[in-house]
DNA sequence: CGAATCTCAGCGCAACTGAGATCG
DNA sequence: CCGATCTCAGTTACGCTGAGATTC
């Protein structure tokens, strides 16, 4: 863990303050570094959860997503491109997967140069245990309402799609 | 970067679709899965956005931390604890930071067991030129209404406090 | 042929564990 | 002696670049 006793007043506020005296786009740091710290804290708590069951949230997210298909396998380029992963990335993470019997590779059967990633019976009962560890959790942040919850994706949602992540 | 082209719908909706199908808290799920997507998409640009100048996003905070200080320095403990971070992590980005003449290492002068980091004068040049890039950038996030930003640190704020990040 | 898909080698960054030196 | 502070060695994870094999 990063720290063992909490500091005893906002750090963020803290650092707004002092940047206003000099520096412009407050608000903009402020909400930038709000999102930084909250990620961090939320993703060491997620892979805290996951650890048991051998996973990393983004192994986790590979194999839920393989569950979400009709075959139970996709391209691994397809995977990339939902999970935002760079394609070595995702060599990588089916590589650790494979290793531990979560998936297998299989040949594209209509083009040559594509693999699919297929889900095990065995990843199937993993993905289940891990998502009933997770959900029982409220993926870290139980004590959120879920009306702000909402207002968070809501506000969100624009800046993802701004940023590059889905047109439509 | 990730991938070329967008997806023509937003992957988020989408899995929360699936995601219902069989498992509960989906509103926390879908408000932590956008918020790492943002994360990442964020942090990948101020990345961008800093690496012209020799730094990540990480030694950016180090140096802006040890600007606000009054000395311009600070026991690198205390920098942990203020960043968030693990001691060696501390270690090693003074260990950086030092090696581009960023910052140097001072003893600190009534504990012999404490290392104070000292930001240095190309540091502090440093810093500025970093910090206009940011600025004008607007820390990445140009296009969002400020009142939406507001909003975002508000939400952000007690699910911090919760998670340990301060009290009070 | 060019373009797409995937793999591999290698680098950089950062979090972490465990061990040790030094000092209060 | 105990505890705090920092460093070092080593592991793991992940993102990326560059290169190459294979196939469309």
């Amino acid at each position: 863990m990063a720290r063992s006793t909490p500091l005893p007043f906002d750090p963020i506020d803290e650092a707004a303050r002092q940047w206003a005296k000099r520096w412009g786009a407050v608000d903009q740091m402020h909400a930038v570094t709000s999102l930084m710290r909250v990620q961090q804290l939320v993703l060491a708590q997620l892979d805290d959860i996951l650890r048991p069951h051998g996973l990393t949230f983004a192994r986790y997210e590979a194999l839920v997503l393989l569950t979400f298909s009709r075959a139970g396998s996709l391209p691994m380029g397809k995977m990339g491109e939902r999970l935002q992963v760079h394609p070595t990335s995702i060599t990588s993470i089916i590589d650790r997967l494979a290793t531990a019997g979560l998936v297998r590779r299989r040949p594209h059967p209509d083009d040559g140069r594509a693999v699919l990633a297929e889900i095990t019976d065995e990843g199937r009962a993993v993905v289940e245990a891990a998502t009933a560890d997770l959900v029982a959790a409220r993926f870290a942040i139980a004590d959120t309402p879920v009306e702000d919850l909402r207002a968070l994706s809501a506000l969100l949602k624009p800046v993802r799609r701004r940023a590059g992540d889905y047109e439509d």
